[in-house]
Parts: structure tokens; sequence; C-alpha cells
DNA sequence: AGGGCCGACTGGAGCGTTCCAGTACCGTTG
DNA sequence: CAACGGTACTGGAACGCTCCAGTCGGCCCT
């Protein structure tokens, strides 16, 4: 194909193949109702005038682009990126396209790339991102369906939703830290969010079942410090359930310079297997969400979206607890 | 706007506002030509009727969907998102949007999602990955225009390239080592690839300038234990320039676990300022790529090209140098 | 007063598909 | 042998927009 020719269209074809460009049409959807010997002469043809079909206008003729978009907010967070993968992988086997927005962490940008994506024409559009308000969602799933990853920030209606469990997540590291023999452990938050809040309960209750007293310091408050100052006296905590890798990372930075040991004076779990959980030393004990499954079923339940089912459902799959070297038995 | 009703065309806002199609189109689109008061009435119509002018036909019928794509390798790469969001604050401010194709390291995947993008319509595309063979860059680049960022595998022809000095950078890495009085200072290599090739020729250059014999280990050839063991030596190295910071990071807890001193038994430094170079401890000195510069100099020359201009050019950003905690002058 | 010009606006063709209502031809059947 | 049904194929309308060649007044100039 020389450089700047004018793409072959359909037209093309037909008249190079001697038939109408309906029947190339049919060919090169592999449509039934076109004879072997013509269709074969058909694609031969469009093949050697290295014909590629126009989206747009086959978007503008049928209302569907076999494409669908997937609105991340943060592109460097390796979290979003595994549920891409699994997104990928699902869509690409029912043999739709994806188009990434990315938002950079701002609520007016992805709701600009959200709009922009559909204005493009894709056909669904999964939303990994809790920073979007409940309106917006909303407003984008009046034209395409729509699905969400993770706990949205408020509940929006017509929405789909998959998320890890994080209750039973928290469950998890909270059997871990009792079963080792820790009976004073702390919950570090750092968040208000759907998610951390739920983690931050399943910890109370987990602690209530014990029959254990429960606290909760906050790393907005000075958490941080107070629980290296409590660990230290006989007394205090000899575990520590933070709500997720980095606020875990920060303590345990901060416990080690402190001259804490780590897992022997203080056990620390997190929560999300971030990829910071694997390169802190010791490594991170932490819940790892089920990324790329996660991602699967998002693209599944759009696909099925898209294909006219109408229901709007929640998922939630199971998450699993993955053993470093940040817990032990208390001494 | 209630649900599922199908979305307002030109003509409904047409019909609505009392004028033909055409004046609707220039109106929208701010052409002069149109007296403020129909145009100020127009927009208000289309605004009421929640009209959104639909991208596929405009592509179709203008040849441009003032979109543009950016095509990366690694999602979960902190360098790509950067250059990605150089890309896309340029691109934005001149009224064009992005959509992201991803190819989770894979050529092929990498291969087909630079054909979606282009059969989606993008106006132009940006490659962030060195994993694409030039002639896979070369027909794509008769479609579009095409910019790619980093050094590519192999030349291509018809392609516009940006890249940060990597020959600079090294020389500002080695400047700084020779500054703090290193005399024995090894290269440790884990690439054969163009970038890294440079920064090793810009090592052995820096060498032979100050008059010092050069030595290059490969981690893939056990260089990392071999540096290491001749640390530990009297007359063993004092320092050593690794060609990236996931090499330098490796070293420098290979070092620390084995007993060697950072900095003061040994100064490091790495190349990339990767999230990771701010996660070791101590922090990692490093040469930094202007990452969103380099993103923003790359959609300007795919804007350019865009807009018609047809020399493909090849332009280098300087690297600056980033000490942290792991070099000092020798003991 | 007539011609020319300019600004505001219109109608229709065209972009590359899909979809639908046909047509032509063939073999089967009563 | 005419009616019928089915297969293979065709032509044109439609999708929602842009672009181009006009039309229509009103104003200025000579």
């Amino acid at each position: 194909m020389p450089a700047d020719r004018v793409a072959p269209t359909i037209v093309d074809v037909a008249r190079a193949a001697g038939v109408s460009k309906s029947l190339v049409s049919l060919a090169i959807r592999g449509d039934a109702g076109v004879s072997d010997a013509t269709r074969t002469r058909i694609l031969a043809v469009a093949d050697d005038l290295g014909y590629r079909s126009n989206v747009l206008a086959r978007g503008l003729a049928r209302g569907r682009t076999q494409v669908i978009g997937v609105l991340v907010s943060d592109l460097s967070n390796p979290y979003h990126a595994d549920v891409v993968a699994g997104i990928e992988s699902r869509a690409e086997h029912a043999g739709l396209g994806t188009v990434i927005g990315h938002g950079r962490s701002q609520p007016e940008v992805l709701a600009v790339r959200l709009d922009q994506m559909l204005d493009l024409g894709v056909d669904g559009v999964i939303v990994v991102s809790a920073m979007l308000p409940a309106e917006a969602l909303d407003a984008a799933a009046t034209r395409r369906p729509l699905v969400m990853v993770g706990r949205p920030f408020e509940q929006p209606r017509r929405v789909s939703v998959v998320r890890n469990h994080d209750e039973r997540g928290a469950a998890f590291a909270l059997d871990h830290l009792l079963g080792l023999g820790h009976r004073r452990i702390v919950h570090l938050a750092s968040s208000r969010r759907a998610a951390a809040t739920a983690r931050r309960h399943a910890y109370g209750e987990a602690m209530t079942r014990a029959d254990l007293p429960a606290t909760t310091l906050w790393t907005d408050e000075g958490g941080t410090a107070a629980m290296l100052a409590a660990a230290q006296t006989p007394e205090g905590p000899t575990a520590c359930f933070a709500g997720n890798d980095r606020t875990a990372a920060t303590l345990l930075h901060d416990a080690l310079d402190a001259g804490l040991d780590v897992p022997d004076g203080l056990s620390i779990v997190g929560y999300d297997d971030a990829q910071i959980a694997r390169q802190v030393r010791p490594g991170l004990t932490t819940v790892a969400q089920p990324r790329e499954a996660i991602g699967r079923e998002a693209a599944r339940l759009l696909l099925s979206r898209i294909d006219g089912d109408r229901d709007t459902v929640e998922v939630t799959l199971e998450p699993s607890l993955i053993v470093r070297g940040t817990t032990s038995a208390p001494c």
C-alpha cells in the first residue's frame, strides 16, 4: 500500500470483485447467504486492496462500534492495571476492542473523559474509580450500559458494581492475627471512603466476636505516631491491621526507624497487595483482591448489558490473605 | 433527559430553533458567519435538548475525530503514566480528546491495539513503548501521523521520535561520582536495548575522558554478585553506575544484605527516577527523565503533523540528576 | 437607480457503512 | 406447466454530520 493513497472503501472492493457493496458487507461480516466461492473471492480482493472496514461508518449505521471504554482514575496504580488486564482479556475474547480513558485522579477530568468516550461511540463503559459522584455515573448510564469496579462513593442506580468483599478480607486478616495469638490489635485507618469503612467495621466486628476491645487510630490525627508510642509500652498493642498497604508501609518504615522490631515487636497486616507490599522489607502480610478476576467479571457484566440485559447487579469477589514477613506470634 | 430516549440530533435542534441544520452545525462549531442572536438561541436550544454532537458522524463527514490515541506497553509503569499525563495536558489544551490503548508488554497485543485505535478513527497516535518493530510503526504511520516516545527498537521512517538524552544523563551521573572523588567506578548493565546501550557507551566515554578504566558487568551473567564481592576488597570499586533503577535497587538490597554500607562502602547511582528510587532506603540517587515534558513535546509534534506538517523529526530532552542517599565521597 | 458586495442563512450531496425490500434464477411440487 | 419457495445477489434509503454552492436582503458606491 503506497503511502498516502486514500484508504479503499467497500465500494472499491465491490467494484474490484464485480459484486455489489451489500454483498461485500455480508461477506466480510461472515453473514450466511453468500456462496462460498463468492465469499472467498471477495475476501481475497479485500485483502489484496488492504481494505479495512471503517469503524466510524459502521458505528454510524449500526449504532454499535464493538469497542468498550474503560475509565481509570490512576494509571500508575498497579491495581488498576491488573483490573484493566482482566477486562481486556474478557473483551478480546468476545471480539470487542478496548480503549482507556485516564482521569488523573481528578473528578473533573474523569467526568470529561467519560463524556469523551461516550461521544466516541463506545458500546459501554467500565469505571475503575471511586471518585465519580453518583449523579455523573447515572447520567452516563442513561447513554450506555455502565459497570463500576470498586465501591461507589454513593450508590448510583442503573449501574452494576463489581468489588471485592472487604468485610471478608478484613476478617481474614484478623483471623490470622488472632490465630497467631495476638489479643491487643489496633486498627490504623486513613480514609473514610466506602471500602475503608467496610474494613474498619469488619475489624470492629471481629474484635467484638473475639471478646476483645477495638481501637481505631486515624493517620490524619497522628495515629501512626500514637500507635508506635503505645506499641513500645508493655501493655501496648502487639499487632496492627492497617486499612491499606500504603498506610501499612509507612507504619513499617516508622516502626523500624523507632527501633521497633517487626514482626517480633509489632505485627502488621495491610490490605490490597499493592506493589509496595512486595518492595518493603520485610515483605508485608496483606489481603489481596482478585484483581484480574474483578476485571473479567466487570467485562462479563458489561457485555451482557450490551446484549440487552437490563438488570443491574452487584457482585462481590473473594479476597485472599497473603502471608509475608510482617506477622508472627506475639512474644 | 428521560432514560432511553434516543439522543437528539442536529436536525432536532434545527427544528426546535427554527433554522437549518447547517446553521446549527456552524453555530455549534463556533464558526463565524452566524449572528450573535441566532447563535445564542441555537446554543440554548441545544443545551435544552441535551444535544451532544455525534463524533462518529462528524468523523465520517470530516475525516477528523479530534481524538488522538496513545499506545502504552505497560500501564503500571509510572514513567508511562507521567508521559501520558504530559500528552493529555497538551492535547486538552488544543481541544483534542485522548484515548489510551494498552499493550500489556506484548508486541502482538500492542500491534492489535494500534490497529484498533486507528480503525476507531483517531487523528494520530503516540506510541510509548519500545517494543514495536519498525515495520509495524511504519505501517501505522502510512495511515495516520505517528510519534514515538523513547528510543525505537530499530529506526522507523516517517515517524517522529521524542526521547531523553541518555548520553547526557549518564554523563551527569558520572560527573557526580567523579566529583565526589570516586575513581573505581563500575557499570552494572541489564539490557542490550538502545537506551541501555547509549548509557553504557556514555559511561565508557566519561571514564576514558577521566583517564580511568571502564568495567561493565552484566546482571544476567552474575554481575551483581561479582560487583558486591569486588566492592568488599580494598582495591574494589567504590561506586556503581547502574543502567536503570530496578537494577540499582536490587544491587542496593543485596549490598545491604551482604553487610556493605551504602553509601559509605559503596555509592550507587540509578537511572529513570522510577517509583522504587523513592521507596528504597536510603533513597536512590538517580537520573530523572523529564517525563511530562517528553509527553507534552510528543503531543506538540503530533499536533503539528496532524495539521499537515510533513516533516518527521527527532527531539531529545535534557534529563537531570537527583541526588538522594546512595552516594557520598569514597572513604 | 442600478450594480456590486457582504453577511446571514439554506438545501442537498457526500462520508462509508448497514439494513431492508426487492429481483433473478433455479429446482421442486401439485 | 404454472405456482411456489429458497438461495444468491442488488439498489437505494438511512445513520448524523460537514461542506459547498447557492439564495436573499440590505447597504454602499457611482
